[in-house]
Order: C-alpha cells, then structure tokens, then sequence
DNA sequence: TTATTGAACGATAATCAGTATAAAACGACC
DNA sequence: GGTCGTTTTATACTGATTATCGTTCAATAA
C-alpha cells in the first residue's frame, strides 16, 4: 500500500486536505480492492486498522473525497424514490450535485457497440440510459 | 382522467391486481403530470382525492407498479451509498432488479449526437453513463 | 344478491442509512 | 508549554421506507 500512501499524500495536498491516519487508511481501503464498495464495507476493512474509528468518520470523509473528485459516487441517488410514468423510451440526464432529473431523447448510444461490450446474459431489452453531469444552476456554482 | 381509468382497469387486469379504488388514483396521480415524482408528492396528491389513505399504501402501491412495469424507477438505487476509486474513465452496467454494479468499457456514447440533445448549460466534462438492464442471474429469476 | 375468502388498507411502530451536535483529541504554530 | 482551528468520536436525531396487525374491501362463486 506504499503507492496509494504517496498518492494519497499528492491528492490531499492538491486538495487541502489534511492528512489524518484515519483520513488515509479509509482512501486506501476504498481502493485496496477494486469495486463498488458501500459505507459499512469500507467501515469494516478500516476498522481491522483502526479498531476505535467512528462510522461517522467514515462517512464524513467518504464525502469529502467525493466533493473533491478523489472518488465518484456511482448512481448519484436523491434520498428519496423517484417513478416515472413515461413508458416510452427516452433517457435521463442527472445532476450529479442536486440530483435533478431531466428526460433526453435521440439515438446517441451505438447498440452494437454497446451489446460487443455486455457480459454474458445480460438483459437490455429495455434500455434505459443515464448520463450524469452537472446542471446548469450547479455548474453555475463552481 | 377517463382515459387513465380506463387503460389502469386493463393493465391491472394484464397483470392479475385487484382494482381499488385507492390504486386507480395513485396510478392517475403519477402519469397525470410529466415528470419525476417522490413517493410523498404522490403522497399529497393522492390526499386530495382520498383524504383518508395512507402513506403505506402509496409507498405498496408504487413498489407493485414498478414490479409490474407500469411505472420505471428512476436510478434505480441501491439502498445505500456505493463510491468508486476507479478515475479513469468508464462506465457502469447497473441491473434494475438488484442494483448489482458492474464496469464496462467502450466507446458505445456518440458524443456528438448527444451534445446536440443537451439543454443548455448541461456540463459534462467528466461523462459517466449508467446502463440499466438485468443481470443474467435475475434474468434467470424471470 | 349475498356469502366467503384472500387481498388490500390504515395506523403506527420499527428499521435503517445517513447527518448533526458537542465534547474530547490532535496538531501546527507561536 | 499554550493557543486555536480542525478532526475525530460518541451518540442523538432525522427522514425514508418497511413491517405488523387488526379492519375493510374486492373478486368470485353459490
């Protein structure tokens, strides 16, 4: 783990973030191993470092990486359920920020690229796509 | 909202769901206006017309439309928050029913097309796109 | 039309993820 | 060593969603 220690050590300087024992051992459990790793996994492999950290440590710090870039949050999710009733295609653009959804239509996808790319036995029979970025009001923001 | 009433009797009945009285209004509340609806704007919506449901049920209902296909969720979340270390750029195969996460590779997004379908001011500088589909072990659920 | 029965509803308690708060510990700087 | 701002910790709290359970209702058959 020497490398995401340096790299940690660049990326918290970049940012100004202070560098805690804490702070570095959640980074480097978060990309010790590869994947999609929720709040309470990442709680468990730190604590078998840090047996005394605080959930709420974790937490604190999951989100400010994700503030400052050093980690995405995949499927950025409004804290509440959202349905739709529109069964025709479309796809959506959300605001990784607010989390603001808009309907987008067009052919942008290359399906026959895409279907090369799927693993074996997956289903997109009906597609749905979203694009995520920012929207204007929080770009507006910086 | 004859139309709906109508066209909610035959989808219950395609799907084998008893036809409340309750249902019929929650699904009228939902696909009356465009959009992307939490659970309690439905819920205060609904109230309107049946000042006596409760919210349990709109939450029920709404679960069994999206089971049925009558209604999408929107990001389809996992229930917790889920962070990715992986900067470089890459997408994500989300499968709707159990919110699995995998990576996937490629060049599948025509850019060009897309930008052109942007509302104004829609940033995206670092693009991340969800697929939803169904994993091949739902998939195998039926 | 009525009787029966399993499904759905309503009220509310429980759960669970995540956040807020405040006190204690840390660490850089003087 | 003392001071001050930041971070961590412990814990209380919030808000969304689900579970429970007694009551009511819709579908079906007589």
């Amino acid at each position: 783990m020497r490398l995401s220690h340096e790299q940690f050590r660049e990326l918290a300087a970049k940012h100004g973030l202070a560098v805690t024992h804490q702070r570095q051992v959640v980074y480097e459990a978060v990309i010790a191993s590869h994947g999609h790793h929720s709040p309470e996994s990442i709680y468990a492999a730190v604590r078998r470092r840090i047996p005394s950290i605080s959930l709420a440590t974790v937490y604190n710090n999951l989100r400010l990486f994700i503030e400052c870039g050093l980690l995405r949050e995949v499927s950025p999710h409004a804290s509440t359920l959202r349905v739709d009733g529109n069964l025709k295609p479309h796809h959506h653009l959300v605001c990784s920020r607010c989390k603001s959804v808009q309907d987008i239509e067009g052919e942008f996808i290359d399906f026959n690229r895409l279907s090369r790319q799927l693993p074996d036995g997956f289903d997109l029979t009906q597609p749905l796509i979203e694009v995520f970025g920012l929207c204007r009001r929080c770009r507006a923001k910086n």
